[in-house]
DNA sequence: GTGTACTGTCTTGACATCGAGATATCTCTC
DNA sequence: GAGAGATATCTCGATGTCAAGACAGTACAC
């Protein structure tokens, strides 16, 4: 057999190849991958979480405070746009984190229309605790790479990530050269 | 070297440096972006598909048909084992399918629980469109990578996919938690 | 101050998904 | 050919998310 199929995503292509072989289905080789990867990835981390009686989302925003250090406090908005998730959704989140008693509001001193949201003990505890677990996982499911190898995929999804990330402007994703300074 | 700050996930793993110096945060370089790129695909999809009137599930399961080849006809359980989802998921997505002429449903004459499930000229007509449309615009978001680059890509993502697609447990992707208790 | 535009958060309704269980049928063993 | 267990699909209730809009407060011009 030429085709190898070493995981679903080889069969995908192999069986797309067969049906249109006039179209190139290349990017799928990348793009496939990385969806199905990251559906994988979610079953994991909610395993992971599971131990320590966290939902993934629950972990999203505890994980946004505690990377924010000190008094490990941000506002909504701020806490939205770390996890990529709706205004309504925040809000439904951090009612829920409050009502478990992992995070706590508070009205924001210096802005009426604000709110700040910052870690009780409880949380704090919980989401340290959580991380570490998910790294160790994380950390298996990454044994399969050399460091080498872990560098240069990381490098090249950063490739793929930084035109989502940086420039509110999509325009011409081509060779990447958007100077801002 | 400082970090550079090129993504999100570079300004992510800075902060975790910051705050936890004692732990070891490289895996998030890789799943991470593997998890926000999801995301943003997830988005871009969306906008492709929007233009053919197809929701990103409706697309996951027309394709899984077309893929299929000559009569695009399977089983909800291949559907469900080919789209990741429940069995309570894929039904729903039928019957809505169904309602909007795009797949047909007929009793498996070979076997009295099953059923089989095939696209409709429209849904045929209407999954081509959008694969073509989608291609196009997966191409651009690889256009920042060389052939060299995509292809080393595609195959380290294959070598952490791997593990998941092969396994002795090519069961239902829906298994919530395992773990004997 | 008053008006206008903007910002930050919350509310609401619709919806896709999951998980567990129900039902019907098949397969295999005795 | 009867029973046990496996399999295929569907049903149902709960839940997390989004999109759009409501509301309160801020910033700045005049």
């Amino acid at each position: 057999m030429t085709e190898d199929a070493r995981d679903e995503v080889d069969r995908l292509v192999a069986a797309w190849r067969a049906e249109r072989p006039d179209l190139d289905v290349e990017p799928l080789q990348v793009l496939s991958r990385v969806s199905r990867l990251a559906r994988h990835l979610d079953r994991a981390r909610r395993a992971a979480f599971a131990e320590h009686d966290l939902e993934p989302w629950e972990f999203d925003v505890l994980t946004a405070l505690r990377r924010a250090g000190k008094p490990y406090e941000l506002s909504p908005g701020a806490l939205l746009r770390a996890t990529l998730v709706t205004s309504g959704t925040m809000t439904n989140r951090i009612d829920r984190l409050a009502a478990a008693g992992l995070v706590r509001r508070r009205p924001d001193p210096e802005d009426r229309r604000g709110v700040l949201v910052s870690l009780t003990d409880t949380g704090l505890g919980r989401v340290d605790a959580a991380f570490a677990d998910l790294l160790r996982r994380e950390r298996e499911l990454l044994s399969g790479l050399g460091d080498e190898d872990r560098r240069t995929l990381a490098s090249l999804l950063r490739t793929l990530l930084t035109p989502f990330d940086s420039p509110p402007d999509p325009h011409r994703p081509g060779r990447g050269h958007d100077h801002s300074e």
